[in-house]
RNA sequence: UGCCUGAUAGUAUAAUGGUAGUACGACAGAUUUUGGUUCUGUUUGUCUUGGUUCGAAUCCAGGUCGGGCAACCA
C-alpha cells in the first residue's frame, strides 16, 4: 500500500505538460545574481528546480544572472556554486547570462529591425515621468518614431561607447498606455561604462533583466522557468519577447518567496547587517544564509527535509523559525555524537571516593545508533564539574536534580546522595557535597535505587576548557520588516551569549571542524570552522535541546 | 482608486463537486540512566454574503482583507 503523496502546483503542471506531449522533458534552471550570498529562501528554489527535475526525469542548470557589473562579483559567483553544492546538487550545464551577451545582442538588433525597438535619448527621470502612473497611461516618447536604420546606428554607436552612462537607453516599443506598468516601453539596454567580472571591458551596454534573462531561458531551452511572486507582472513581457522574437517558447511560473519568523531574507537588509558589521559576515552563525547554516551546524539534509515540508505555494506565509530548528533536531538526534560538556561550571564533591583515584567509564556515543554507536572513556575521580544550574539549595515542586539530601544518577557513572554545600563569601554556592553509592555504578546496578534525575559531568582534574557560543534569534519581532521604523532597531541584543571556559569531556580535543555532537542536555553544537584554532577549541551551538522543564518553569 | 494575484486550525500544507486530513506548535499521559528521543491521546480551521447543486473548501456573482506592480536593480 502505498500513500499517494499529493502534488504541488509545479508538479501537476509538469505532468500535465508530459502527459500531453508539450514537452517530453523537463529543464529548470537556478538563476541567482552574483551580488550576494545564498540564504535559505534560495534554498527553496534550489530544492524546488532540482528537485523538480529529478523527480521527472529532467535536467537542472545554474545560470549566474550577471548583466549588472556594478554589483556583482566573483566572490559570490564561488560562494553560490559552494552552497549548492554543499546542499548535495550537482547541475547539469553551468552558464552565465554574460556568456550570451553576443547573442542577446543580435537579438536586440532584430527586434530594431523589427521596428518593435528603438534608441532613446531621454534621461532616467524624463523617462520615469513620462511613464505614469499605474492609475494615468504614458505619454510616447518622439523618440518612437526613429527609423529602423537611424535605430541601427545609434544602438550601434551606444555599444561602441560614444555615448556616456544615462545618455541612452534602447527601448521596447510595445504600448504607452497599458495597464502593466512593465509593458510601456520597457528598457531593453542600458549603457554602464563599468568593468564586468567576467567579460571585463568588453561591453559598455548592457542587456536588462526582463530581455536578458527570460532570452537566457530560451536559449538554454528551459522548459519551466521558476520564480518568485513578485515577478508575476512581468510574465508579460517576457512572453512578449518570445513570440516577436520567436525563441524557445520558455514558459515563467511563480511561487511564493519563503520568509522565516525573527529573521529578514532579503539580500539588501543582509547586507546591510554585513557592511554595518552588525553580523560577523554572511556566514555569521546567526544569519539566514547557507554559509550561516553552515556554520551554525545545519547538515544539507536538514534544510533539505526543511524545504520538503514547508510546501509550495502562491501565497505569502511567514514559516515559524520552530520548523528549521525540528528538522535539524530530527537530523542531528539521529547523527551527533554525545558528549559532556559544563558550561557553567561548579564542583561537585564526592566525599567517600579515594583521594586520586581515576575510575575509567564507558559513555555511550549516541543511544539511537545500533549498540549505542560505540563508547568512549570518560575518567571518573573524587572531585567533579557539574552544571551550576543542577543543584538547588531549596529544591522546588517537581525539582529531581541535586539537593541536600536528594540523589541523582551521574550519566554512565554513580548515583550520588548529596550531603552538604559550600558557599563562597558572597552566598554562592561554590562546592556541593555528596557520598556515592559503589553498588550504583553504571551497567552493573545493583543497589536497587530509583532516582529521578540523571546530570552530566566531568572529572575536574581531566576537563579541558573550550569556547563556546551560544546562539539566538538575531531579531526580537516575528516579521522585523513589518515593524514601524528600521528593521535594525529590532535586533536581538542577546542574540550571541560567549562562554569563554566552558569544560568539556577530554574526547572532545580531537574534534574536527563540522563536527556535530550533542552535549547531553544541553542541545546540539558543532566546532567553528573560523575561531577555532591549535590551542583553542570554539564551539557553536546549533540549537538546543526541547527543555520541558525550562518550559514548565517558564510558566 | 488602474492592473496582476491570493485567502483552509497559532504556522504551514492536503482534500481537484461526495467523511475537512497531515506536519510543526500547544496541552495531557506512558516509556526513558539526556526534564532529550520514542509512543499515545486532546485541542483549534474552510474570510464574508448570496447563488448553482441531492451535496460546495472546491463551481458562479458581489463584498472584505492581504501581497505585488510606476529602478537605466534582479
Amino acid at each position: 500500500m502505498s500513500e499517494e503523496k499529493s502534488l504541488h502546483f509545479l508538479e501537476e503542471i509538469v505532468e500535465k505538460d508530459l502527459s500531453t506531449g508539450k514537452h517530453t522533458s523537463i529543464h529548470t534552471r537556478f538563476p541567482p545574481e552574483p551580488n550576494g550570498y545564498l540564504h535559505i529562501g534560495h534554498a527553496k528554489s534550489i530544492c524546488l528546480n532540482f528537485g523538480l527535475a529529478d523527480k521527472y526525469g529532467g535536467k537542472t542548470n545554474l545560470r549566474f544572472d550577471d548583466t549588472n557589473p556594478v554589483t556583482e562579483d566573483t566572490e559570490y559567483v564561488e560562494s553560490i556554486k559552494a552552497d549548492v553544492r554543499w546542499l548535495g546538487f550537482d547541475w547539469e550545464e553551468e552558464h552565465y547570462a554574460s556568456d550570451y551577451f553576443d547573442q542577446i545582442y543580435v537579438l536586440a538588433i532584430s527586434l530594431i529591425k523589427k521596428g518593435l525597438a528603438y534608441v532613446e535619448d531621454m534621461t532616467a527621470e524624463e523617462i520615469a515621468a513620462s511613464k505614469g502612473t499605474p492609475t494615468e497611461p504614458g505619454r510616447e516618447s518622439q523618440a518612437r518614431s526613429r527609423t529602423v536604420e537611424e535605430n541601427l546606428s545609434l544602438f550601434t554607436a551606444m555599444k561602441e561607447g560614444k555615448y556616456n552612462d544615462g545618455e541612452k537607453v534602447l527601448r521596447a516599443k510595445i504600448d504607452m498606455s497599458s495597464p502593466n506598468m512593465h509593458m510601456r516601453d520597457p528598457i531593453m539596454y542600458r549603457i554602464k561604462k563599468t568593468s564586468h567580472h567576467r567579460t571585463g571591458d568588453t561591453w559598455c551596454i548592457y542587456p536588462m533583466y526582463d530581455f536578458a534573462h527570460g532570452q537566457s531561458d530560451s536559449i538554454e531551452h528551459i522548459t519551466h522557468s521558476i520564480c518568485t511572486l513578485e515577478f508575476e507582472v512581468h510574465r508579460p513581457l517576457y512572453n512578449w519577447y518570445v513570440e516577436q522574437l520567436g525563441t524557445f517558447p520558455s514558459t515563467q511560473y511563480e511561487f511564493a518567496r519563503l520568509n522565516l519568523t525573527y529573521t529578514v531574507m532579503s539580500k539588501r537588509k543582509l547586507l546591510q547587517l554585513v557592511q554595518e558589521k552588525l553580523v560577523d559576515g554572511w556566514d555569521d552563525p546567526r544569519m539566514p544564509t547557507i554559509s550561516g547554516l553552515r556554520r551554525r551546524g545545519f547538515t544539507p539534509l536538514s534544510i533539505r527535509n526543511f524545504c520538503e515540508r514547508i510546501g509550495v505555494q502562491r501565497r505569502e506565509n511567514i514559516i515559524d523559525v520552530g520548523l528549521l530548528e525540528f528538522c535539524i533536531r530530527e537530523d542531528l538526534n539521529k547523527v551527533a555524537l554525545r558528549r559532556m560538556v559544563v558550561l557553567d561550571p561548579i564542583k561537585l564533591i564526592i566525599t567517600n571516593y579515594p583521594d586520586g583515584s581515576t575510575d575509567i567509564l564507558k559513555g555511550e556515543n549516541n543511544p539511537e545508533l545500533e549498540d549505542n554507536g560505540g563508547y568512549r572513556d570518560m575518567p571518573f575521580t573524587k572531585e567533579l564539574w557539574i552544571e551550576s544550574e543542577d543543584f538547588q539549595e531549596v529544591p522546588q515542586k517537581k525539582w529531581f536534580r541535586l539537593a541536600p539530601d536528594m540523589k541523582v544518577r551521574l550519566k554512565s557513572a554513580y548515583i550520588v546522595h548529596c550531603t552538604g554545600f559550600k558557599k563562597d563569601e558572597t552566598g554562592k554556592v561554590v562546592e556541593v557535597h555528596c557520598e556515592y553509592i559503589p553498588e550504583s555504578k553504571s551497567g552493573q546496578d545493583t543497589s536497587g535505587i530509583n532516582v529521578k534525575g540523571t546530570i552530566h559531568w566531568i572529572s575536574a582534574e581531566h576537563a579541558l576548557d573550550a569556547e563556546v557560543r551560544l546562539y539566538d534569534r538575531l531579531f526580537q519581532a516575528e516579521d522585523p520588516s513589518d515593524e514601524e521604523g528600521d528593521f535594525k532597531l529590532n535586533m536581538n541584543p542577546n542574540s550571541l551569549e560567549i562562554i569563554p571556559t566552558a569544560k568539556i569531556e577530554p574526547s572532545l580535543k580531537d574534534a574536527k571542524p563540522g563536527d556535530q555532537f550533542q552535549f547531553i542536555r544541553k542541545g546540539y553544537f558543532t566546532l567553528d570552522s573560523k575561531f577555532t584554532t591549535e590551542d583553542k577549541l570554539v564551539f557553536n551551538r546549533t540549537v538546543t535541546l526541547k527543555d520541558a522543564w525550562a518550559k514548565m518553569t517558564s510558566r
